[in-house]
DNA sequence: CCCTGCGTTGTTAGCGCTAACATAATAAAG
DNA sequence: CTTTATTATGTTAGCGCTAACAACGCAGGG
């Protein structure tokens, strides 16, 4: 025996971190005196609070935020469940949000549901069940069992990317109908008379963009299902070439395509330069989301501008002002949309 | 008084959640031998595991993560810090994570480090603080600081994206000088004789391939420091055009360039169409990455190809392994990369 | 019959933190 | 100068889970 009256009867199993305990020791206070100086500042006397910080950086002291969130069964976890991490739609808004978060005590929780309803149900669970301090996810189209969840969370709840007259609890986005509407409009007051649509895919947003188009053409008299055409499978640039080749082979008389994304967009500019195709003259283009190649390419590609920054941003800051008590007033956000036309629709006048 | 014994001096704070021991008293058996039945089954007989398993089902039970955290001192939790979410680089690479995990217990903590150094160490200091189970990290430029909190971690660490002959554990990646050197040296092949460099943003690995290039100029005495145009901004198509639109009136006997990435040599490409340069007769690009668009491009744009998902998949191999007892005996795996030569390097045979 | 070994289950004591209540010190009011 | 409100700090008792050890039953060996 060495005589020394501490029991180490179990080591320690956090490594030897220090603990909240050893910044009290240090400072000569109690722990919840720690505790509220670290949480809630003005709480605690400005000696104290002095006297802690120092222990604190002496020390080197992480709080253990596992002991926290048991304690207090609050956490400071903001979890976000998208659709695809390397759709630029997404990756642009998940920005926005980390951005929104810069200084603050937040962090994400971020999951990857690849547009499966199943998916985003088990990773709501999962994530639920670690009391996030609130949650972002994509769209209005959850299973039953993951709206009933999102509906029986008490936390707030921003669904990103839409808008729609029955949210869960906030939302933030734009109306993917009226922005597929607008942008049939376009083409067909740029003088195309034969406009196919092109699609990959198909997720919810995708469809609804669909059917505005649809609906923009029935408007117009000039809607033909044997114009549309849509695959299963993920977008891509080489897929935009080649379902406009096939589409133009089945209907050659097609003057344009409104592609349901800029990534489909830039195959169908590559496909008419590939087959001596004139755009804007002969064949007229147009995207969707506006990514900042659109802008760049030659000719200048026209596509329906969104806010996916502006999108993360604000939903961040609906978060935010719920947490800090002042709930937004207005609960639904639709940061709208804008035909950018640019050379690819810019046809000669004609006959 | 009611007359009940149960003494209610607290409510619930978990908002009535099921805890281990309601599934424990429901089945008939201690907690430890819920928590042993649901960690390894194989310690604990069939039948206690059926009732068990009955009663997690009956009561809908979700382990809560943070006591687990908190009484193990272990989590489930694979901490991830990458540059950037929009660079598809990366985005590639994060889509291969969650795919390798998928399916086991592991989830995934994403940071975002913004290509920033203090930033990736601040993350880096938050993540170990949760004890996390593994860390993937992008390339082998910490700070001193994040350096040696890495080479402390009691947990596996991948380095991903490069190889350098020194990791902190272990290492996916590729050589970015090689790379940058073959792209160099394909040009070359090709008979371009004034062959300039586009970089932006100008991080570590931009830096090494465009060492990589210069070192492919100096071997065939071609190195001219003038040819090299690169700014601080962060990468993009119309960046792209700019730069060499900058680069071309500086030095019009320019007659190829090496984009630092895809991006840019899809907006060189469009400023040779606009500028009305033929590509590659007159002109010669390569990108580097080879992103999908690449393959699609008319003409089609050669590209140095690497495999981001792949060292994302391999990552995550490498950590299962290490968790599970095995670790690795290569701890540097180098994926290499691939020139892919395509029409805008293929230059008709001349003088 | 005891001993040893092994597999299964339970008991006890925390992990590090914070909620709730208790208390002390100080200010404001009568 | 007491009463009441207010602020600053401390005490106690967990949050829900698991590590460590204890205990039990049962096998085989001596």
């Amino acid at each position: 025996m060495t005589g020394q009256e501490d029991k180490p009867a179990r080591k320690r199993r956090g490594g030897g971190r220090p603990t909240i305990a050893d910044v009290a020791a240090r400072a000569g206070v109690s722990t919840i005196t720690v505790s509220r100086a670290l949480r809630d500042p003005h709480k605690v006397s400005e000696t104290l609070r002095d006297r802690i910080d120092q222990a604190v950086r002496d020390l080197d002291y992480v709080p253990d935020s596992h002991a926290s969130a048991l304690a207090s069964a609050r956490t400071n976890v903001l979890g976000v469940v998208v659709p695809s991490l390397t759709n630029n739609v997404f990756s642009d808004t998940l920005r926005a949000i980390y951005d929104g978060l810069e200084g603050g005590p937040l962090r994400v929780q971020l999951g990857n549901s690849r547009y499966s309803a199943a998916e985003e149900e088990r990773l709501l669970r999962i994530f639920l069940s670690q009391r996030p301090c609130a949650l972002i996810v994509a769209g209005n189209d959850q299973t039953p069992a993951a709206r009933e969840m999102l509906e029986n969370a008490d936390c707030p709840v921003v669904q990103i990317m839409e808008v729609s007259p029955d949210p869960v609890d906030m939302m933030v986005g734009f109306s993917h109908f009226e922005g597929g509407r607008a942008a049939g409009a376009h083409l067909i007051a740029q003088g195309y008379r034969h406009i196919g649509f092109v699609g990959a895919r198909m997720d919810p947003r995708t469809k609804r963009r669909q059917a505005g188009f649809a609906q923009a053409m029935k408007d117009a008299g000039m809607y033909d299902p044997a114009l549309i055409m849509t695959t299963a499978t993920s977008s891509s640039v080489a897929l935009g070439g080649w379902l406009l080749r096939e589409l133009r082979q089945k209907r050659p008389d097609l003057d344009a395509v409104f592609c349901n994304n800029d990534d489909l967009a830039l195959g169908a500019l590559f496909e008419c330069q590939r087959s001596g195709i004139s755009v804007p003259d002969e064949f007229g283009i147009s995207g969707f989301n506006d990514l900042e190649m659109m802008a760049a390419a030659f000719p200048t590609l026209t596509s329906v501008r969104t806010d996916r920054y502006g999108i993360g941003l604000r939903a961040v800051e609906m978060i935010r002002a719920c947490l800090d008590g002042h709930p937004p007033a207005r609960k639904i956000l639709d940061l709208g949309f804008a035909v950018q036309a640019r050379q690819s629709t810019a046809r000669s006048p004609r006959d």
